[in-house]
RNA sequence: GGGCGCUUAGCUCAGCUGGUUCAGAGCGUCUGCCUUACAAGCAGAGGGUCGGGGGUUCGAAUCCCUCAGCGCCCACCA
């Protein structure tokens, strides 16, 4: 074997294993008599590239798929691309703009040509990057929202959805976004206080000299009021009821109309009622039966219907309007108001508009009450379980879905228009015309019209766990039927709405079952500071150059260690750091070992012996628990146990006790087990750090071409011998008292010393202390020396003779200390024994534990004092 | 307005059904080491009245109440 360098350096490796991974197809997964462990990828925008979140998310996924591989299980991790519609069509319209072209200039045909160049340019760099970070993913199976199976899918569902009466159209109230031009659901709306004004506005009372005043944050919208609406039962406003007031400014006469949804206490408590623009006021005017009378254009500025400012913003009109209602005497008062006001998720600075226009929706109603009942009676666990609470006050108040968008990149909603201006819903054309012609015979192709809408991007994704699968053009088939459901969803709690409700909702209604049985919610990825990373703030590290400068693994393992399942992530680029470090201890880890020279007939040291069965005991000690830790979805404290096992006990002890001294050679059997360990300790590592593992598999297994460790199995525990673990931690303490001596002492390492031992001892440990102490020897019947320093271990005095070396006072004042302490611990306790109460209440086993601490505690005293006598 | 969660060492967090793994880990800090696997390292040290107050209990970081601060989600009061 060529020699190893002395740092790890993964770019020599990572992109060899990734291409070896993929030569063999180790992703790749077909149905056959094993469990099946199944992941769908989020799909990330098509268009889009890696950031934080993704690198968190996707370490997860993969970390869970191949430890699933390693249990023998058949893993199947499905990636794809979402078509993203509205973020991926404003990228678009925004390089077309750039090129001097306007979307409004371009046929649907001319710009979906163009959307599809840019989908081709752009499109799957975001899984090439996954491929860097080390994603076990099934490529054969890729997919996309808008290839054809999907598109199909999304279409036969509508179609079926429509059929069964669950989609319907209508003309609605719609958030909507003047920017994108289109409509949006009602949690694409993100609330933010604000501090606006309140506009307090005299509209004069028909037929007197009075006014009403109205208290409103929007008075650019009156010259859409078509009402005056008071509360019946509010005193103060009784001599209003059956008036009519006259707009002010626009001079239009509006009648007063009485609903006990005014608060009374609100302003004045009259409200002026703009149907076309406020929810609230739509529903008012339906109740009413009032005029609507729509005073914007789609971007927002102001329509003809308006009569004035006609073109205007309308943030300038209300500001323009504002001085003109004052010139006019017609403002009573502006207040300081604070409240919330929409903005677009995907356009943050764009203020949404409630508007009136026909759009598609779909009933909720019916689908949430399974896929409620799902997570309610745990057969979809969350994790963390918080997650439930909001998931259910969601489900139990859930409003229908208002699923068309005015956009043009997407599934087109496969509706068409009779001449007549009715319409049939059908899987394609030729079913439309057939339709068509049932409903109003004699009429050919060209009378038809196809809705221009598109749909939600989120009617296509929350079909992914079946559609992958084409189980939704053909249910029965093989995979359909092995891998669904799949297992485990790793995504963002911020999606638990968009996208794993209505997959949860989609999974009953179309496959009859569950998509999925866990659902683990990742955190946030924050900066150190705690701010959400984001393009504007520059604070999003670049993944690929974290990857070139920590390898993959390092980059891995940093982001895991911050990542407790459900917090908040707090991404410190020095992460990584520690994880490269990990990587380059287990590479050194590893030259050690296998740069050691063996001799066939060398006998193994008694404390190798003792090293080999302790760590035995240990690393399945390690093993239960990192299994459980899996088992519950603590990924980071999984890592966090391995990284101690490897670095603390296995490098930092085990080696140390079984390294041959410099030019010895080792023994086979130590040998032997050494490396036996190192296989163990590289498969527990390998799903978090697949690199190095399979760097360092290699050049310790001969193995033939095509294996890899990704199908090595998990290490199984052995039975643990508790005694050896005691022993070996009893060890430690007396090894840890005589290194302080000699950073107190300032004695070189080099330097034997010898160890009094003065008390009860176990000598099978004797061996171990002597190598990692570099001790000449320990005398078990010594006399006691005036001139030791010496130290406690459990109840046992140990004395470390050091002629002529010794500060008697600093050494009796450091028992002093402890004496103490021990003294006082030995009162607390001796307060508890007295009390009659605990005695008699505490369990048998607590008490009987304070009788021997207490026991202890007197044993140890007496040690000390010995100690000090003698020094003394 | 309603709901959920958080507050433990300088920083990020563990601490499960109250009791010897109860005050922990990593990082950072400080001290000594270029000791033949690793300075991307080794050895050692310091550091917290477990947010404040009250209660339950023989016993509270852990359970309950309350206050304060922070975060998130939901909601049609203009």
């Amino acid at each position: 074997m060529k020699e190893l360098a002395t740092k790890y350096n993964p770019a020599d490796v990572e992109d060899k294993w990734y291409a070896y991974w993929m030569k063999h197809r180790l992703f790749h997964s077909e149905p056959d008599s094993r469990e099946p462990y199944c992941i769908v990828i989020p799909p990330p925008n098509v268009t889009g590239v890696l950031h934080m979140g993704h690198m968190l998310n996707n370490t997860i996924q993969d970390i869970l798929v191949r430890r699933a591989r390693m249990d023998g299980k058949n893993a199947l991790w499905v990636p794809g691309t979402d078509h993203a519609s509205i973020a991926t069509e404003a990228k678009v319209v925004a390089k077309l703009a750039a090129e001097g072209i306007k979307k409004s200039d371009l046929t649907r045909e001319e710009f979906l040509t163009h959307a599809w160049d840019w989908t081709h340019k752009y499109g799957g760099i975001i899984l090439e990057q996954l491929k860097k970070l080390g994603a076990s993913c099934d490529w054969d199976r890729t997919a996309f929202t808008m290839d054809e199976t999907r598109s199909k899918s999304v279409t036969k569902v509508f179609v079926e959805l429509f059929r069964k009466g669950l989609i319907y159209r209508g003309k609605r109230p719609v958030n909507w976004d003047p920017k994108a031009l289109t409509a949006l659901s009602d949690i694409e709306v993100i609330y933010k206080e604000e501090h606006s004004k309140l506009y307090y506005l005299r509209y004069k009372v028909v037929g007197e000299d009075t006014y009403a005043i109205v208290a409103t944050t929007r008075p650019e919208t009156i010259m859409g009021d078509t009402a005056m609406c008071i509360n019946p039962n509010d005193p103060k406003n009784q001599h209003l009821r059956g008036k009519k007031v006259i707009v002010p400014l626009v001079g239009r006469e509006i009648p007063v109309i009485e609903d006990d949804y005014v608060d009374m206490e609100f302003g004045t408590g009259c409200l002026k009622v703009t149907p076309a623009h406020d929810m609230n006021d739509y529903m008012l005017g339906q109740k009413h039966n009032l005029e609507t009378i729509d005073i914007f254009n789609p971007d927002a500025t102001i329509s003809e219907a308006a009569g004035m400012y006609v073109g205007m913003d309308r943030f300038d009109v209300r500001e323009r309007i504002a001085k003109d209602l004052e010139a006019a005497g017609l403002i009573e008062k502006v207040e300081n108001y604070e409240n919330k006001v929409g903005y677009s998720e995907r356009n943050p600075d764009t203020v949404v508009e409630p508007r009136l226009s026909d759009q598609w929706f779909m009933k909720m109603d019916s689908m949430a009450k399974p896929a409620l009942a799902a997570v309610e009676d745990d057969i979809i666990r969350f994790i963390p379980e918080k997650y439930k609470n909001t998931y259910r006050h969601w489900m139990t108040d859930i409003r229908d879905w208002c699923i068309s968008r005015q956009l043009w990149w997407g599934h087109r909603i496969p509706a068409w228009y009779l001449p007549d201006g009715s319409f049939v819903v059908a899987e394609d054309a030729e079913e439309a015309l057939k339709l068509a012609n049932e409903k109003c015979p004699g009429i050919s192709a060209s009378d038809l019209r196809q809705e221009e809408d598109g749909l939600d991007t989120w009617f296509s994704s929350w079909l992914w766990p079946i559609s992958l699968f084409n189980g939704i053009l053909d249910p029965e088939n093989a995979d359909m039927k092995y891998y669904y459901p799949t297992t485990t969803l790793v995504t963002g709690p911020d999606i638990i709405f968009f996208w794993v409700a209505r997959m949860i909702m989609a999974g009953y209604e179309f496959a009859g079952q569950q998509p999925f049985s866990n659902v683990y919610f990742t955190g946030i990825v924050r900066d150190e500071i705690g701010r959400k990373m984001s393009k504007q703030l520059g604070n999003s590290p670049d993944p690929l150059k974290l990857i070139a400068d920590y390898g993959a693994d390092g980059v891995r393992v940093g982001i895991m260690l911050c990542a407790p399942a459900g917090n908040d992530i707090l991404f410190d680029t020095n992460l990584c750091l520690t994880g490269r470090n990990f990587s380059n201890k287990i590479w050194n880890a590893f030259r050690l070992v296998t740069g050691w020279e063996v001799d066939e007939n060398a006998q193994q040291p008694e404390s190798a012996a003792f090293a080999i069965k302790w760590m035995e005991s240990r690393l399945s000690v390690a093993i239960e628990e990192i299994n459980d830790l899996i088992g519950k979805f603590r990924i980071s404290e999984a890592l966090k146990e391995i990284y101690r096992l490897f670095w603390d006990e296995f490098s930092s002890w085990y080696l140390e006790m079984v390294k041959p001294a410099y030019g010895s050679p080792v023994d086979t059997a130590t040998l032997n087990a050494t490396k036996g360990f190192f296989d163990k300790l590289l498969r527990l590592l390998h799903p978090f750090m697949p690199f190095i593992t399979e760097e360092l598999w290699q050049h310790l297994c001969e193995r033939r071409d095509g294996e890899s460790i990704m199908y090595a199995s998990t290490p199984e525990a052995t039975p643990v011998d508790n005694d050896i673990l005691n022993i070996m931690e009893h060890a430690k303490e007396v090894v840890n008292g005589v290194r302080n001596v000699r950073a107190v002492k300032n004695l070189p390492n080099k330097e034997p010393l010898t160890l009094n031992i003065l008390g009860t001892w176990d000598k099978s440990q004797d061996s171990v202390i002597c190598k990692l102490a570099n001790l000449e020897g320990i005398n078990h019947n010594a006399d006691k020396d005036p001139a030791a320093a010496s130290f406690i271990v459990d109840v046992t005095e140990i004395n470390i003779p050091l002629a002529g070396n010794i500060d008697k006072e600093a050494e009796i004042a450091k028992l002093r200390k402890d004496l103490d302490y021990i003294t006082g611990f030995k009162a607390s306790v001796m307060k508890k024994l007295s009390n009659e109460r605990f005695v008699n209440n505490a369990p048998a086993a607590v008490v009987e534990a304070e009788r021997k601490k207490l026991a202890d505690a007197d044993a140890k005293i007496e040690s000390i004092n010995n100690a000090i006598a003698t020094l003394s």
